[in-house]
DNA sequence: TTTAGACGGTGAACGGTGTTCACACTATCC
DNA sequence: GGATAGTGTGAACACCGTTCACCGTCTAAA
C-alpha cells in the first residue's frame, strides 16, 4: 500500500513548488511586494491552496530562511575543513566565506538576516525557529572561536560575546555593501580585507 | 496683509501635526502596521487630507528620517564635544552614540540604512536626499578617524578604508539587534561594549 | 460493487491597505 | 455681490492576507 507514501510525496512536491516560486519572487521583487496571489499564480493554484501547506506568508519566508542557513553552514564547514590545521586561519576563512556568501546571494542574505519577519516587539513563537536555525549555523563560528582561544591564538575572553561581536562585524560589511550600492565605498575587496584585519587584530592575543 | 503668512503658518502647523502623529505611531507600532487611516484618525482629519501635505506614506517617513538623523548628527557632535580633548575618546563615544541611536529609532534606522534601493524602479529623487543625510552622518566619523591618526592615537592607514570598516562594525551590531530580536544574544550592553572594544583594539597603534 | 468519509483544491467574501478624484465648502480678492 | 483659489472629504479603485463553506475525487471499509 504505497498510497500514503505517494500522497506524502506529492504533498512535499507541491510544498517545494511553492517555496521555489516564493523564493524566486521574493528575490526579484522583495518580500513586501510579493502577494500570496502572485505566488499562487506562478504555481497555477488558487491562493487558498497555499494555506493548506503554510500557516501564513511569514511561514513561507521562515522556511526559505532555514534553507539558506543550511547552505551557509555547509559552505563554512568546507572552508574550515580546508584550513583544518590552523584554527585562526579557519576562523578567518570562515568569516570571509560568510561575507562572500552574502554578497553572492544577496537575495538570500536579505531574506534571512535583513528582514524583520515579526514586529520588533512582542515575542513570536515563529521567531524561535528562525532563531534556532541561525544559532545552529552560528555554532560554527563559536566553535572556531573557542578553539582559537584554547590554542592561545586569540585573546582570552567570553566566547559567546566574542563570537557575536565578530558576527556583527562581518554582518556589517555584508549588509552595507548589499544595502547601499550607491554609496562611495572604497573598493570592495579592500573594504572586506580591512574589516577582517581590524576584527582579527581586535581579538589578537598580542599587546595589552 | 498677513493673510498669506498666516495661511502658510497654518499649513505648516498641520504638516507638523501629521509628522508628530505619524512618528508616535511608527515608533509604537512599526511602519508597516500604521495606516494612513490611523494617522488621519489621530489628527482628526480625513485620510485624503494627508495627501495635500505629503506625496505618499513614504514621504512622511522620509521627512521623519531626515529629522531623526539631524538629531544623530547633533548627538554625535555633542558626544565628541564632551570628549574634546581626546580624539580617540570622542571616536569611541561617537560610535557608541551611533549604535544607541539606531536602537532607539529602529524604524528610522531601517529605512535609511537597511532598505535596499530598488534599482529597477523609476527615478528616485528621494533616494538622493536619504543618501545625502547618511553621508553627512558618516562625515563625522571620518573626521574623527583622521584626527586620531594625525594624533597617533590609532594606527596609520587609509582614512576612508578604516572609517568604512568601523562603520561596518557598528552598523553590524545595530542591524543585528534590530533585525533578529529573537536571537539569543548576549546581554545587549555587553555585546555593544565588546564590539566597540574589538574595533578600537583593531585600530590601536600598539603592537604589530 | 457500493458507499461513507477523508482530503486536496477553490470561489467568494471579509476587513483591511495606499491612493485618487470629483466635488463641497469657505475664506479671500476684485 | 460674484468670481476665484484652495482646503478638506466621501466614495471609489485596485490591491492585500486570510478564512470558510463547498465541491469534487480518490481511498478504505462493508
Amino acid at each position: 500500500m504505497g498510497v500514503t507514501e505517494r500522497k506524502a510525496r506529492e504533498k512535499e512536491e507541491l510544498k517545494r513548488q511553492i517555496l521555489d516560486a516564493a523564493r524566486e519572487l521574493f528575490v526579484r521583487d522583495g518580500y513586501e511586494s510579493v502577494s500570496m496571489r502572485k505566488i499562487a499564480d506562478k504555481i497555477e493554484y488558487s491562493p487558498a491552496t497555499i494555506y493548506t501547506y503554510f500557516k501564513d506568508k511569514d511561514e513561507i519566508l521562515d522556511c526559505l530562511c532555514e534553507e539558506t542557513f543550511l547552505k551557509l553552514h555547509v559552505d563554512k564547514l568546507a572552508a574550515a575543513h580546508q584550513m583544518k590545521g590552523d584554527a585562526l586561519q579557519a576562523l578567518k576563512k570562515g568569516m570571509e566565506t560568510y561575507i562572500r556568501f552574502g554578497l553572492e546571494h544577496p537575495e538570500h542574505y536579505i531574506v534571512t538576516f535583513m528582514l524583520r519577519a515579526a514586529p520588533y516587539h512582542g515575542p513570536r513563537a515563529r521567531e524561535t525557529r528562525k532563531a534556532k536555525t541561525g544559532q545552529q549555523c552560528f555554532d560554527d563560528m563559536r566553535n572556531l572561536v573557542r578553539r582559537c582561544m584554547e590554542e592561545g591564538k586569540i585573546m582570552k575572553a567570553d566566547v559567546e560575546e566574542t563570537s557575536q561581536a565578530l558576527w556583527a562585524g562581518i554582518h556589517g560589511v555584508t549588509a552595507l555593501l548589499i544595502t547601499l550600492p550607491g554609496f562611495p565605498f572604497v573598493e570592495r575587496e579592500r573594504l572586506i580585507r580591512r574589516t577582517l584585519e581590524i576584527l582579527v587584530r581586535g581579538i589578537s592575543p598580542h599587546g595589552k
